[in-house]
DNA sequence: TTTCGTGCAAATTGTTTGCACGTTC
DNA sequence: GAACGTGCAAACAATTTGCACGAAA
């Protein structure tokens, strides 16, 4: 299935890192949390499932899961980075609440294709992009 | 003309802020400075024509200047805020170089009317936006 | 057995805060 | 003279790092 925790550990392997016990249960547990979540959450989840990881640990394996391409990192709140399984899913960008910080994704194509048009005119290189609109929920107007 | 220190100096007043050496220097250097800068920047160019400007100060006085709209932040590289004078400018977003960290602003009328549809479509009130697209530029391709 | 990853605690870094004092109103 | 703003240094908080030890190859 799509959120095989083997197939990142294969992937690692590929790529000359070893397949110890801390980079399991963190993709383990990465790939069961539904959304999003910040280092810390996944630290608690880890715990709260007995395993024992240290922060440490949860950010390196982190950054390696971003790398890859497996998991993405944003910033909803300053200061704080939040990140999200990508593994089986497209990419979207988020509606954020900015009294209770819900977060709701989007998808827009027309918005992806104006994005790679506006980089075309500058001359530049997409690799990236951010959106986010900062707004009230239906739920707190 | 447009960016005339003693009109911010004004809104403060009309805010029932007080119009202080501090508040007018790091404004007034602040409408100076051309572009993208650092609150550390900012206290640089201060302490540079010869003012006595506390740090805490610069940050205190850049979040007023926030909150009236005439200074935006956004962070383009993690960790570190840069703040944009707004006054005189209309809304933009920006191409970062991810290699030499060049900032190229840009306007779409067409993404910001998405934008708006997307907020209505969810029920959200749009608040803000901050749309970032990073990649590499002619330069340093 | 060599190399790599871990856990720990300490360091980092931009920003914020508490407080005593000086300024503005 | 009351309230507010300042400067300073200490506090913060998320993340990163140095290091000695244990595990994977």
């Amino acid at each position: 299935m799509v959120g095989d925790p083997e197939r990142i550990i294969r992937y690692l392997r590929g790529r000359g890192l070893r397949s110890t016990d801390a980079r399991r249960k963190i993709v383990e547990v990465a790939l069961d949390t539904g959304h999003h979540f910040t280092a810390e959450d996944l630290l608690d989840l880890i715990r709260q499932r007995g395993h024992r990881v240290s922060r440490a640990s949860v950010y390196r394996t982190l950054s390696l899961l971003c790398e890859g391409g497996f998991v993405e990192s944003r910033e909803f709140q300053r200061g704080q980075m939040m990140y999200e399984v990508m593994v089986g899913q497209h990419h979207h960008d988020h509606l954020i609440c900015t009294r209770c910080d819900r977060i709701v994704e989007f998808q827009n194509e027309a918005i992806e294709r104006l994005q790679d048009q506006i980089a075309d005119q500058h001359g530049f290189k997409l690799e990236s992009h951010s959106l986010r609109l900062f707004g009230i929920c239906p739920g707190c107007r």
